[in-house]
DNA sequence: AGCAAAATCAACACAGTGTTGATTTGAAAA
DNA sequence: TTTTCAAATCAACACTGTGTTGATTTTGCT
């Protein structure tokens, strides 16, 4: 039986510390000492639980994206067929987002890990893959442009959406940006921006 | 005078050693040692023109940046205001990158430095912001979705694309991506997908 | 109360950093 | 060609942070 107790209690400490740390100094800044002090535990402690910093930082992330991971898995084999449904699996996502908002907004800042959002966009990019292939006869029409250039910024900017939702100081609720999300699904960059372009050339 | 030659010399080797670093063994891993030794010059001189390596790349980004902004400002007071001048700028821009194609795809790549991407972002905006204050006549629809999100859509999503494109082996000519980028301006992301969903609720 | 896991502590070698002062090299002006 | 001076080399320095060690103490659990 491990001592439970104690290992949760120094994990707690550690990762106060560290969302402190990261929003003060930055990421890159912080040592090990600086996560031990703060969390005032010795620093023999820390490498009884992770191998350096990066370690650390990865096992946060891996747990949110596992976590994220599931809620996709419940919707497969997707994609959605319909506004509502699309509409509800961000609601679900952005649900456990919110809840891990404090964490979240400390990676994903500019004192943060730059690398997370490349994390998210491969585990998204994973999820929609394996189902897409299952769902070709989705693809009925024809694109204007090329598949792969459509696909990275449908990704790009949902999830860019999101982390800048993540970042912001008074958060719009999970529901108005589930709905913000389903609708931008549906508009062209210029609609959504409420420009008047010319577009005769 | 400076003995501009052997300055030139030096930074040169400098610089074709990083390319080839951050290729191989990734830009948060590499150490000045690394660079050094690899350029064939002392590790002193290294300090002699850098602070240190973070000093080295922001001088690379800051440069490519510089550059990229000129080419914005010729095109001011934008924004566009019809596809072609939105494919001439475009064409312009992409002309730049792919001049520096070969540092760019080091530093946007994995291994490369995660940040510039966000410098990218932020250079754009400021670009987009002085133009779009000068040009408030454009903004005559109301948008479905508050600006605020639209617009860091909007910015994600090019951005993405350009880097998407530079990272490619096999990169379509800068005259198609101008061309596409033109394009999917005016277009929904589940257009630009070719999907068939059902839009009703 | 007694066990075992977890945390503490001091000490270690090591790698990379940034700076120094003295010396050599070499491009270009006189 | 010779002179000159900025640039590059070189060896040595103190310093910081790392990751690991073995011995010891603490503390939750049964």
């Amino acid at each position: 039986m491990k001592d439970n107790i104690k290992v949760a209690r120094t994990l707690n400490q550690i990762q106060i510390a560290v969302i402190d740390l990261i929003n003060t100094k930055g990421l890159s800044k912080i040592t090990v000492r600086d996560i031990t002090s703060a969390a005032k535990i010795n620093r023999g402690t820390f490498y009884l639980h992770f191998k350096d910093k990066f370690d650390l930082i990865d096992q946060y992330e891996a747990n949110i994206l596992e976590k994220l991971t599931e809620t996709f898995k419940k919707y497969t084999p997707l994609l959605p067929r319909s506004e509502s449904e699309i509409e509800q699996l961000s609601l679900e996502a952005l649900t456990y987002l919110n809840s891990e908002r404090r964490l979240l907004r400390a990676l994903l800042s500019e004192n943060g890990d730059p690398v997370f959002t490349n994390k998210i966009k491969h585990m998204l990019q994973y999820v929609l893959r394996e189902t897409l292939i299952k769902q070709k006869e989705l693809m009925v029409k024809k694109s204007a442009i090329p598949a792969k250039y459509a696909q990275e910024m449908a990704l790009d900017s949902i999830v860019g959406l999101v982390i800048f939702w993540i970042l912001e100081d008074e958060p719009d609720s999970v529901k108005e940006v589930a709905q913000i999300i389903t609708r931008t699904r549906f508009m062209a960059p210029v609609d959504l921006l409420g420009l008047a372009i010319n577009s005769k050339r």
